[in-house]
DNA sequence: TCTTGACTTAAAGTTTACTTTAACCATTAT
DNA sequence: ATAATGGTTAAAGTAAACTTTAAGTCAAGA
């Protein structure tokens, strides 16, 4: 099975523009042409669900280029992957509790908003 | 006590830069000047944490300046502001459920790694 | 007195991640 | 046959959140 841009953008969320702009920065390795024309297969979306992943956690396209890069180079480069998707892990992870501390702070100024709020 | 623009910078972890960068888009309220010169004070620091939270959880600039503006306004937007904080809160939530998606699909895909890895 | 360091402003510049535009093909529907 | 639909490109434009620059003020120390 095989899908045009628009509708991978629609299943994605994303806009046809911006999948030309993800293929333009080389983040899309592998699409596939007809006559000029992308087409996208079951590899490309197992990838473009990834990198939904990284770019929803706050990876910069740059970083992820780079994830692209290294999977280029075949096995040799298995380790730097694992220790860079370990990275983005404990990234997330620290993410998480960075806005569990928020939330609690602003919870606490909620309360605190039956005298005074968000000044004084 | 009282401090100066660096001290303050220094203190919230952003540049002197950034702080008169939002005086300038009015994100701070109520700051004081000696001579021209800011003059920040406990209540200053109360509501740079706040907008600490907010910012660090994605809240867009223009929507602080409307908290800022509903403070003004004293008591009567009370109820407004009450509301403003229980929606960022659920948006704290959401975001941290999002990301607890994100690392399992990450998680699973670390495991899938010793077969192949990022496409394929 | 002079110079250094920290402050001030307005305005221009930067970075990221798109989005929009304009001009152009190739199918498909009427 | 022609027009609409959906794809293509390169290049310019946009929005957010700063950052940098240039030119100036002011108080304190040598």
């Amino acid at each position: 099975m095989s899908y045009s841009i628009s509708e991978v953008a629609k299943m994605m969320g994303v806009t046809s523009s911006t999948l030309r702009y993800y293929d333009q920065e080389r983040l899309l390795p592998n699409i596939k042409r007809k006559n000029g024309v992308r087409v996208f297969e079951e590899e490309d979306f197992k990838w473009l669900r990834v990198l939904n992943c990284l770019k929803n956690t706050n990876m910069p396209i740059k970083r992820i280029k780079e994830c692209v890069n290294l999977t280029k180079e075949g096995d040799k480069s298995l380790e730097a992957r694992r220790k860079l998707i370990l990275e983005q892990e404990e990234n997330i992870l620290k993410q998480i509790e960075d806005f569990k501390y928020y939330l609690k702070e602003i919870e606490y100024k909620e309360w605190y908003l039956n005298k005074e709020f968000l000044y004084g």
